[in-house]
RNA sequence: GGUGGGUUAUCCAAGUGGCUAAAGGAUGUUGACUGUAAAUCAAUCGGGCUCCGCCCUUCGAUGGUUCGAAUCCAUCACCCACCA
């Protein structure tokens, strides 16, 4: 077998699959988190700090490196790899969940979105061609279709109109990336279901999507502010109309109980903010639930935010000592606690490989979830 | 010694008769954060309670004027500036 996608093991009591996923610059083990590094930067860490927390792929943005510093600028510099130092997969957003955080400032067309940049105001068009070709300049190993993403909750027309539109704009990129050669060179391309909360725009639109046979498919529309069960239900009534023999990613999710539940619906691919931001504001992850390092009941406390786990933050500092710099406004804090939280994520996929490995996923999940969600860490 | 200015809650600092438990900022405390316009944002911040409301105690100290004072008057204490 020599797809691009490769599944190792599958999980008897549920959807869960274990699998390795080729590209330009590395195999990446699935299921897989992939930290978020918008600016050509993870917020805070190094791309060392990266490597020694167990990355294996981060994300970039278009639209954010297309404004600034401009998609050209980089492919002059020998593309977003060598510009950032980063020698990894990366995966480019294509720029379509701007058209939805970024709502005020923009116009949806039949050939794209136009955008006003939220930098100087200064018009911005992203359709089809326009993407692909920055992802093309930026040297994507997994390139994004544009897409729109809907707000939470939104209605069924609207939704409607999104899938369509969304659809037209994917056939559009994937027609691009094999004229340019961009599939033959190894990149891929990724569609996007859409379809809101409405389960027979779900199918469809994932039915269709993988009749264009994309390298992988993402689930979006996901992550705008819906309840967990709305975002679950969402998931599950896609996945099993995706092909199961490529990759599957949900776009922006989630918190570690979400993503393992995910992995359950038959997910591949994460991606979110959520270990990096909150860590900039004292939030730190543990297995007995995450608290605030900023609290007052930490201020004398001498142990590691985790005990025994094997990260730079934990080896070296104290709970006392993060809490100090996090109050201090030290930039430090935010770097050590980044470390630390991509580091509890990424193990915590890592244990989860294993366990699908094992075939006792669903039997360790379970029991993870349930300490997560009863944990008074801390105390 | 003289003249002028000042003393407000943890800190800084508004407030010159009622709408003031007292602006604003800082600090503190708590919470939020899900394809990053986020090292951000929000709430709270005299004490107590049967806590969508009520009761105490506050604006250097004491005494006074007034229906009512952080706000006016007197005395005292301390601080600052300038002049001797």
């Amino acid at each position: 077998m020599d797809s691009h996608f490769q599944l190792v093991a599958r999980d008897a009591a549920s959807a869960a699959r274990r699998g390795r996923l080729r590209t330009r610059h590395g195999w990446i083990e699935t299921p897989v988190f992939m930290p978020v590094g918008t600016q050509g930067t993870v917020k805070a860490v190094t791309p060392a700090h990266l490597r020694e927390v167990g990355a294996q792929i981060i994300l970039g943005n278009t639209y954010h490196l297309n404004l600034r510093p401009g998609s050209t600028l980089v492919a002059k510099l020998g593309g977003l790899h060598k510009f950032m130092g980063w020698d990894g997969p990366i995966l480019t957003d294509s720029g379509g969940f701007q058209v939805f955080s970024l709502a005020k400032l923009r116009e949806v067309r039949e050939d794209g979105i136009a955008f006003q940049s939220h930098l100087d105001g200064a018009p911005c068009f992203l359709g089809p061609k326009e993407v692909m070709a920055i992802q093309r300049d930026l040297g994507s190993d997994i390139a994004m279709v544009i897409d729109e993403c809907p707000p939470f909750p939104c209605t069924r027309e609207a939704a409607a109109a999104a899938v369509a539109r969304s659809r037209k704009w994917a056939g559009d990129c994937l027609g691009i990336a094999r004229e340019t050669g961009f599939l033959d060179a190894g990149h891929h391309v990724f569609a996007i279901v859409q379809g809101s909360t409405f389960e027979d725009l779900r199918r469809s639109a994932a039915e269709e999507l993988a009749s264009l046979d994309f390298p992988g498919y993402a689930i979006g529309g996901v992550s705008v502010g819906e309840p967990e069960p709305e975002m679950l239900d969402q998931v599950g009534s896609t996945t099993p109309f995706l092909p199961s023999d490529r990759p599957r990613y949900t776009m922006g999710l989630g918190t570690p109980p979400q993503i393992l539940k995910m992995i359950a619906l038959g997910v591949d691919m994460f991606d979110c903010v959520m270990p990096t931001r909150v860590a900039r504001n004292g939030l730190v992850f543990t297995p007995d639930g995450p608290f605030n390092l900023r609290n007052e009941r930490f201020r004398e406390d001498a142990r590691p935010i985790v005990e025994g786990m094997d990260n730079y933050t934990c080896r070296n500092f104290s709970r006392a000592y993060l809490r100090h710099l996090q109050l201090a406004g030290e930039m430090l804090a935010g770097t050590l606690l980044t470390i630390h939280n991509l580091h509890f994520y990424l193990d915590l996929m890592a244990q989860a490989r294993a366990h699908i490995e094992a075939g006792d996923f669903t039997r360790w999940s379970t029991s993870w979830i349930t300490r997560y969600e009863a944990g008074a860490a801390g105390g």
